[in-house]
DNA sequence: GGATGAGTGTTAACTAGTTGACACATGGGC
DNA sequence: GCCCATGTGTCAACTAGTTAACACTCATCC
């Protein structure tokens, strides 16, 4: 019962901070921190396949297909067939897509920048290394973890 | 896009422990990290009624009720009605559904000292408790964070 | 004592994710 | 050339969460 504190605590932060991001947006400009997600990591790899995309997000491939629709309707992303490989479709980013993002990353920097650096008794980019590190020896010491396979679901009953 | 980086971190770490604490409790003794939680906030608050109950969970009320038959049918908890408030059902871990949560805390606690507390070059002790502040500071300067009443959702449509 | 307001638990309708299956494309062995 | 193994995208069925609405219990206030 000592130990899993650390885990809590994390749990805790990720879901204050997904929380109040998510409200930031729908706020300022009716958009979902899951759009934002979606918008990141796809500028982050521009003309991925749907699989790189769902890989990237730690979604499963069938996610990211029944999204795609809604973004092109909305004019962020526009798909292409691979020239070189005809099962694969390529998303990108369209300009639109792109100053959205831009929009949503100021408003999210700022917001988060002010409470964050402010006051702290320790150094947020130490603690930031450390979590890294923490992130890398988790990645090495724990078998298979390989994002877009996540656990099975088993239900309540 | 400089500044959202630590807290893409937080979440890859906090996706990586889900996964595989998932992983463990499947395989060692066919259970849920859901589950695992559910019985982690009963055992600190037991005889809780399920607002507060959902309220520590951070889910809505409805999802603990939807969940409690099943933990009921397979003898983890029993439920009874407040004598001072007919409205409210207590909960209750059993001896069975306590005995399930040591067995797993166990095997959690096992599994995760070993990578994290190993050769690490810094104190974890010490992050631990920076996490702390970082989560007052937030829950602090961010205004209407409440568990329990999680944003809205928004459809891609 | 009766209206009222707040808190609790449950239900229906919905959302966003999952797995598993499938069809299809490609690249290598043989 | 053919077969096979692998990777991709999509569909159906399902899961676990959500909000909104409801009935209900209680305390308070007049």
């Amino acid at each position: 019962m000592s130990e899993p504190r650390l885990t809590f605590t994390l749990h805790r932060i990720v879901a204050v901070l997904d929380r109040h991001a998510d409200g930031i947006l729908r706020n300022a400009m009716d958009m979902t921190y899951s759009q934002f997600l979606f918008l990141v990591h796809l500028a982050e790899a521009d003309g991925a396949s749907g699989a790189t995309l769902a890989d990237r997000l730690g979604v499963s491939r069938a996610a990211v297909s029944k999204r795609i629709p809604w973004f092109e309707q909305h004019g962020f992303v526009t798909t292409s067939e691979d020239p070189n490989h005809g099962a694969i479709r390529r998303i990108h980013l369209t300009r639109q897509g792109a100053d959205r993002l831009a929009k949503a990353s100021t408003l999210l920097e700022t917001a988060f920048r002010i409470p964050a650096d402010q006051s702290m008794s320790f150094d947020v980019n130490e603690l930031h290394e450390h979590l890294l590190e923490l992130l890398a020896s988790l990645e090495a010491s724990l078998p298979n973890t390989q994002r877009g396979s996540p656990a099975t679901p088993r239900k309540d009953d």
